[in-house]
DNA sequence: TCAAAACATTGAACAAGTTCAATAAATGAA
DNA sequence: TTCATTTATTGAACTTGTTCAATGTTTTGA
């Protein structure tokens, strides 16, 4: 159950066995169904989550009712909202299953212990926060610079299993666009094969 | 001379007078002329920096040659590129004085050696890190959902003092649009009012 | 102090992306 | 299987933002 957790973990840092099957221990298993909310905007987001099985998407509502997906979240991801878990406030995202998934939650408590029983446990996510702080960087740069119908292709070349997943009102959400002009993006694409 | 710097630490975490002054030890003073590049594309990032007087943009070059600001760093702002820095490649960034200006600098090994000596800095560092992180992402969510005009006023009001130090061309660079239709912008708004 | 360079504004033509409404295709639950 | 729901496509009119070229203004450095 959690091999695909432990395995991510010696992928950042490494750690004895014992290490590993005391810091796996504070995990709980969670089933979230299709369509089902991990957490929704104005919950204090309580933990923080691995996905073992299925796919989520991290979206915000905007003040027009628009969606904006921050990310996707499939197996072998690392999920929350940083802002609301960190600092204990309001969320303003939703956590949303696309599929039928499980994640392995954390809470904050045991996310404390951990990094003082295990102090590489605060390398982990440090190394891991980095990481997806460059990610954040080369999206806003991105996001600045390329033109859409860029970004699409971007995105298919950069995850080609993720996209195969998700529905085009779901990948537009993502790279900022309506899905009717992906629609003539994807159009666009296609005759010029 | 560290003044700002400590003062900037203490903010984040509690230090002793001598943990303190240890890790400030670890950093050198330089001094940027206006115009000049503290770090240019290509090169490895060999620091971590702290802006304790005047200004700098951090940019990248596309390849149509066209610049978007990554953020810009004033007094009291930590400065890096981050990938760069932590994985020891070749940056895509620049960072250059807008202003005559002053950093103090730590190198990789020095913060090292401070992660080691002061495990309390590890702390600060994955403290600040997620703060970044979490601007980051609200700067992604805004640029996927607000008009050009929006994301400019926002930006007024969230760096007042910092605007007035910034031309046309550089926020423009930040926001992602031309300079030319920054000024259209700022002539609606003047009519306006 | 003065010429050169950088900065800001404007208009006109164009390109990128949205909105809305209509229709077709795929999916899913009973 | 079937019918309702979700998803994808398309066109037309519209809005947002770009490009280019011209002009005026400010800053700067020799």
């Amino acid at each position: 159950m959690t091999e695909l957790l432990t395995q991510n973990i010696l992928n950042h840092i490494t750690l004895s066995k014992k290490e590993l099957e005391s810091f796996c221990s504070l995990f709980n298993q969670k089933e979230v169904r299709k369509k089902h909310f991990l957490m929704q905007e104005g919950e204090i987001c309580k933990f923080e989550g691995f996905v073992t099985k299925g796919l989520f998407r991290v979206y915000h509502i905007d003040s027009n009712g628009f969606e904006q997906v921050l990310y996707f979240a499939q197996e072998n991801w690392w999920i929350t909202d940083i802002d609301s878990f960190t600092n204990e406030k309001p969320s303003q995202l939703y956590i949303q299953a696309l599929e039928d998934s499980e994640v392995l939650l954390i809470s904050k408590k045991d996310k404390e212990f951990a990094y003082n029983k295990i102090p590489k446990i605060e390398k982990l996510f440090r190394v891991m926060t980095q990481k997806t702080h460059i990610a954040l960087q080369r999206r806003i740069i991105d996001n600045l610079s390329k033109t859409a119908d860029q970004r699409y292709i971007d995105f298919i070349e950069k995850y080609p299993k993720l996209f195969q997943r998700l529905t085009n009102v779901q990948i537009a959400a993502y790279l900022g666009i309506s899905h009717e002009f992906l629609s003539k993006i994807r159009r666009k694409i296609a005759s010029k094969k």
